[in-house]
DNA sequence: CGAGCACTTGATCGCTTTCAATAGCTGTGG
DNA sequence: CCACAGCTATTGAAAGCGATCAAGTGCTCG
């Protein structure tokens, strides 16, 4: 992590410049963003927001990832989102936050204090425009992701994860979306189970299960090989290859 | 149902007009927005939209209840949105619609043409940063409903299923929240099962025993009264009453 | 009166959970 | 250097919950 570089980084310079709420602002609305701008670091699995808490400031992630977790009393959890390089954190016009959120792995944050973003946002129409296109994607995530908890199997839930982190990691490789994809888990098992609504044990075995049948091969507990994504995808239980390649 | 009469009907006396997506528009704007808009009723079980069909139009729930439906090829389907009078359905910016839209009961639209609509949308702050509000809670709901589908029991899903029906129903009633709710369940219980992931003989099974334990009484297959509300959200799992009761 | 539909109820099956033991890895301290 | 704690992950055996298959009820409508 260089968080202390960052720290004076330009949004000019900004690896999520382009992706990020602020992808629409011009010279001059990026230099009011500049100014109430700053970045905070994150440790793998350090809480970054509690459920209920007030929140001070709203931001987009950097680097690294974060994860959108509700829990229930008995303390049954289930994640709602992964939040990925680019992604915004908080909602203009709420006080409370109204999910736990924590740093998966190392992250990097760009905050904005809560008040001084709105008002910038009540006048600047290209951050309200990109933050409504922003929300209306993870709204189209979120319902995707409903069709995996509520209908799949788990082994269809497993290979539906793998998929979309293959497709992640192609959208920022170059060479992009191929039919042999490697890339490494950047969650725990508990954390895939928190996010299929599965056990641990059930996640361990299915995945078990994928590497038996050649569907995926694994180096570790965490490297990722899959040879052939037409056959994951089938897996997952998705028409055809969901757009995965051209 | 009114259509007829609707057809002619003014912003001003519409029944949605606070809570729409022109909850925020002053005269001039309802005035525009009045010159674009049609009114189209749909019959109980009709489809409003097919996934993948390219949007003519977007438009407002003005009565009944329409569901967003998403399929598998093999036949399996998720429910994952219900839409009230106000909601909103259709994209803005985007061309083909993402799930199967479609009435529950008989419903009446209000349309705009997409391609004006968001023209409107461009020079008009208030449509965007209502759309952006209304989006946000949507995104909300549709979080909270993967808690449902992830992780609570079959019990628990019935309950929690009923509970934000009576408290949508609070929300249109004089008289609203009360520890004793009456009200008509909207959906067939395949709809139900649809929604919450389950088999609809499993929905059968859990109201009759949630029937049998006295949390709630059936009066027909539809009619349903909730004589403890504060029993019902802890058959749901929710934390003490869900802010139902003041 | 019979067809069609929504719903209920029963019996059985099987997938995922639960409970439990073990393996592999990393870091710490004797 | 090895022992041991602590953590993540794997694997096995058994239990339970919801799905599946199947029959039957009640209602509406032609």
């Amino acid at each position: 992590m260089n968080a202390p570089a960052l720290s004076q980084a330009r949004c000019g310079d900004c690896p999520i410049r382009h992706r990020a709420v602020c992808a629409r602002c011009n010279a001059d609305e990026l230099e009011e963003l500049d100014g109430i701008k700053y970045y905070r670091t994150y440790e793998a699995g350090q809480p970054i927001i509690w459920s209920g808490d007030v929140m001070n400031f709203v931001g987009s992630v950097v680097s690294g990832i974060a994860s959108l977790t509700q829990t229930m009393e008995d303390g049954r959890t289930q994640m709602v989102g992964l939040l990925l390089p680019s992604d915004f954190v908080g909602r203009p016009g709420r006080e409370g936050a109204a999910y736990d959120v924590a740093a998966t792995t190392d992250v990097v944050m760009c905050c904005f204090r809560k008040k001084p973003f709105e008002e910038l946002m009540e006048r600047t129409p290209h951050i309200a425009h990109r933050l409504l296109e922003m929300t209306l994607d993870e709204l189209d995530a979120a319902r995707e992701w409903m069709l995996v908890l509520g209908r799949k199997t788990a082994r269809e839930k497993i290979a539906s994860l793998l998929a979309i982190i293959a497709r992640r990691d192609a959208t920022l490789t170059p060479g992009g979306a191929t039919n042999r994809m490697v890339f490494d888990l950047p969650l725990t098992r508990e954390a895939m189970a928190d996010y299929l609504g599965l056990t641990l044990e059930t996640v361990s075995r299915q995945i078990s299960a994928l590497k038996k049948d050649g569907i995926i091969e694994l180096e570790g507990k965490r490297h990722v090989t899959v040879p052939d994504m037409r056959r994951l995808m089938e897996e997952a239980g998705d028409d055809s290859d969901g757009g995965f390649l051209g």
